[in-house]
DNA sequence: GTTGAGATCGAACGCTCGTTCGACACCATT
DNA sequence: AATGGTGTCGAACGAGCGTTCGATCTCAAC
C-alpha cells in the first residue's frame, strides 16, 4: 500500500490550505474550512499544525525559498546583466505562474502574519529584492544610465509580476512565455532604453 | 456653534474606517474598532451605515469615482497620446499618494465585497481599464508599434502603479514627482521605445 | 494476543464577531 | 409644558471563531 509519511501529509494540508487562502482570503477562512478541503477532522488539522498563523507561514515560507532557490539555479554561470535580469524575471513568473494560488498568499497576504513568522518572511523578501537590486546595478554599469531610481524601477517591476494575481489566467489566451517576454520588454525597454532584443538567451537551461 | 451634518458625519467616520482598514485590514477590523476610531459608540455607527460591507463599498466607490472624475479633468482638451497618458499616470498617482489609506483599501481589499458591491465596484474598474487601453491603442497609432501586448501591459501598469501600496511612503526621500517621472518612463520606454523625453507637458494645468 | 506509539476524531471551552433593540438625551417647534 | 424627530448609547443575541482534550482506532513489534 501506499503509505504516507508525516511530511507528504503536511504537504498535501498545506497545498489544500492554499488554494483555499487563495479563493477566500486568510482571515475570511476558517480552521474548519481547511479541514474539510483537506478531507480531515478539525482536531487532526491540529496534530500537524500548531496554528492557523504556523501554516500560513509554511505556506509563505517554503514559497519564497523555493522562488529563491529557482532564481539561484537560474544565475548560476549566467554573467550578462541583460540575461541575468531575463533569467531574474522568467524564473519568478514561471514560478509564479506554475504555482498561482500559492502565489497569490504569498502577494496577498503579506500583513496576515506578525511576530516571528512576519519577521522571518521578510527576511526572505529583503535578500530577494536585495538580488534584484545588485542585478540592476550591474545593469547600469554595463547599460547605464538608467532613466529611473533604482528602488523604484525595483519595486516597479516587483509591483508588475506580483500584480498579475489579479488578472491572469494561466490556462487563457496569454501563455507564460507571452507574458515573460512582455514584462522582460516593458522594463528592459524602459529601465535602460534596451531594445526590443529578444534573442539573449533563449530560456533558463535546466542544468 | 459649528453643527455638522448627517453626510459630514458619514464622511468622517468613512475616513476613520479607511485608516483602520488600510491599517489591520478589512476582515481583521471589528466594528468595535471602527466605532473606537471614529469616537462613537458600536450603535451609533449603524445609525450612519447599514453594514460593515457597505462602510467598504463606500470607501472604495467614493475614492474610485474621485480618481476616474480627476482623470477626466486631466484628460479634458488633451489630444497628444503621449501626453494624455502621461496626464493618467499622474493624476493615478497623484491621488495615490495623497490618499495613501484610502486607495489601499482600493487595491487590497478588491475581493472583500460581494453581491451587488462587489459588482458596482467592477463596473467602474472596468471603464478605467478600457480608458486606459483607449490611450494605448492611440499611442500605438501615433508611436508605432507596441513591444507588448496591449492588454498585459495595461495591467503592468496598473501594477507598477497600485503595487505602491505596499512600500512606498509619501514622506520619504522619494517625492510624488520623481515617482510619477520615474513611472512615466518606465512604461513609455518599454511599451513604444520613446525616449526619455519628459517635457512633453509639464503639469496637469488647473483649468 | 498484548502492547504502545502514531493518527484520528467528536465535543466542548471561552471569546469575539456583526447586528439589533429599547431607552434616553437633545432641542427647535408648538 | 408638551411634542416628536434626530442622534446616541448600553446591553444583549445567536453564531462562528481558534484551540484543546480525552477517548478511540490502527497496526507493526514482540
Amino acid at each position: 500500500m501506499a503509505s504516507i509519511t508525516r511530511d507528504q501529509k503536511l504537504d498535501a494540508l498545506l497545498a489544500a490550505a492554499a488554494q483555499v487562502f487563495a479563493a477566500r482570503g486568510y482571515h475570511q477562512t476558517s480552521m474548519r474550512d481547511l479541514a474539510r478541503a483537506a478531507d480531515v477532522s478539525l482536531a487532526s488539522l491540529y496534530y500537524y499544525v500548531e496554528s492557523k498563523a504556523q501554516l500560513l507561514y509554511l505556506i509563505q515560507s517554503r514559497q519564497f525559498d523555493a522562488v529563491i532557490a529557482g532564481m539561484h539555479e537560474a544565475l548560476a554561470g549566467v554573467t550578462d546583466p541583460v540575461a541575468r535580469l531575463s533569467r531574474f524575471i522568467d524564473n519568478h513568473l514561471d514560478y509564479f505562474a506554475s504555482h498561482m494560488a500559492e502565489m497569490k498568499v504569498l502577494s496577498h497576504e503579506a500583513e496576515a502574519l506578525s511576530g516571528d513568522f512576519l519577521h522571518d518572511v521578510n527576511e526572505k523578501k529583503r535578500a530577494y529584492t536585495r538580488a534584484l537590486m545588485d542585478i540592476l546595478a550591474d545593469l547600469e554599469r554595463s547599460h547605464g544610465p538608467a532613466h529611473a531610481n533604482r528602488r523604484v524601477a525595483a519595486y516597479a517591476l516587483f509591483g508588475m509580476m506580483n500584480w498579475i494575481y489579479t488578472w491572469y489566467d494561466p490556462l487563457g489566451d496569454v501563455g507564460v512565455e507571452l507574458l515573460s517576454q512582455n514584462i522582460r520588454r516593458l522594463f528592459l525597454g524602459g529601465y535602460v532604453g534596451l531594445p526590443v532584443a529578444d534573442a539573449v538567451l533563449p530560456r533558463a537551461s535546466a542544468g
